[in-house]
DNA sequence: ATCAAAAAATACATAGCTGTATCCGATACA
DNA sequence: TGTATCGGATACAGCTATGTATTTTTTGAT
């Protein structure tokens, strides 16, 4: 938390040149399809790499190890989903909605419903889990997307005149934890679930037994 | 689902000698901690049978691969948890309870809280959304427990005399969600955030809102 | 006590992966 | 145009895992 906490360097940040950039982008692009199909450790470097259409070389050129390009890549997803829903989260943003149904629905737009984002973020929940350093660092994500998400939350129902009973973090807290669950659930049964069913149904009744009019 | 999908054999069963369950059982419990350590891919085969006290050849003569024992693993803890949870169901179980939190109280107590089987449900669960015979076999295993958990629902909520307004199959996959997905973030934060607290918290919130007295 | 079958140990052949060290080409700048 | 640096490819050395084939030990039945 002392330095911008940007990619990944220790020291002095070189500006980075347009080349590495690029290389990287096509190495991270790559991982996500292979951790994706394969899993994390069950993906090699080198098939990381072929799919990118590099040499080995060229990966360790750049990262120093598959887990340094996995946090790296976890980032890089991070603040995709920090920059859209910050964007939403801007006053200037949508129109006042008058359902909670169309709260759910504004914020969820926000929220990538890629199956291979799902799985990274899994197979990185369960690093987080087993690893007390990537932990923190997982940790600390988690939470500014939440507090955004509880600013949001805040704002959307304060323009619909409703109050929340409950602190806004908590209910944060659960929506994510309803839509997490009911994601994990649409993809082990996707023929009878898809990824948003279960939060668009829920959510609605959550919603409507934490708030009460202002 | 032909015949009785009991262990993991395809002709004829043989009865399975004394010793023969004697080191499954001991190779089982060896790769849970084993799994739960270095995760599936980043448990080696012979990682298993040194913590079980075996060698390969051990291993070999009685799973086929890693991925056989795996769900073999798998299996033996679904059925733990099916008979806890059927024994909780049996009409002449717990007292009625009087408020809601203590129906989840009570439903919570069937599931294990052991981060352990956390972490192999999860991985699990990877496995079976990646791989679409495993994901058969995991969906069907689920359903199994959804359905001995909405029955108990019924049950427990009809001798609070509370009537339902959703059907209970979809009330139960909601609590199901909400439970892993609390579940996870607690053990993604372990300082902040027990692993039944944030189901308890709102289960009886949701409960309130979608009961109404019979 | 002997022998047959089962269960587990050992040995082996092979394949794959990692990381480093070295080499080569392109680009940039003087 | 020469040269230094950067980016990437190639080569290499070593380790680890897998699965099978073979041997040894254990068990149980007669």
């Amino acid at each position: 938390m002392g330095q911008s906490a940007e990619p990944t360097e220790t020291s002095a940040e070189r500006p980075l040149s347009r080349k590495r950039r690029q290389t990287q982008t096509r190495l991270l692009d790559a991982a996500l399809d292979a951790f994706a199909e394969r899993g994390f450790q069950g993906t090699s470097v080198e098939e990381i790499c072929e799919r990118a259409g590099f040499s080995r070389g060229a990966f360790y050129s750049n990262y120093s190890s598959k887990t340094e390009l996995f946090i790296a890549l976890y980032h890089r997803q991070s603040e995709t989903i920090l920059g859209a829903l910050a964007k939403r989260a801007s006053p200037s943003g949508q129109p006042v909605p008058h359902d909670l149904e169309t709260v759910v629905r504004q914020i969820l737009a926000a929220v990538p419903h890629d199956r291979r984002w799902y799985l990274i973020n899994t197979e990185f929940a369960l690093h987080a889990v087993r690893n007390p350093s990537a932990a923190a660092t997982f940790a600390a994500a988690r939470g500014r997307v939440r507090t955004i998400f509880a600013e949001s939350l805040t704002e959307v129902l304060g323009r619909m005149d409703l109050e929340l009973t409950v602190p806004a973090e908590d209910l944060a807290r659960w929506l994510w934890a309803m839509s997490e669950g009911g994601t994990a659930q649409s993809y082990m049964e996707p023929q009878r679930l898809a990824p948003n069913d279960l939060i668009m149904q829920v959510a609605p009744l959550l919603l409507g037994a934490v708030t009460k009019p202002s």
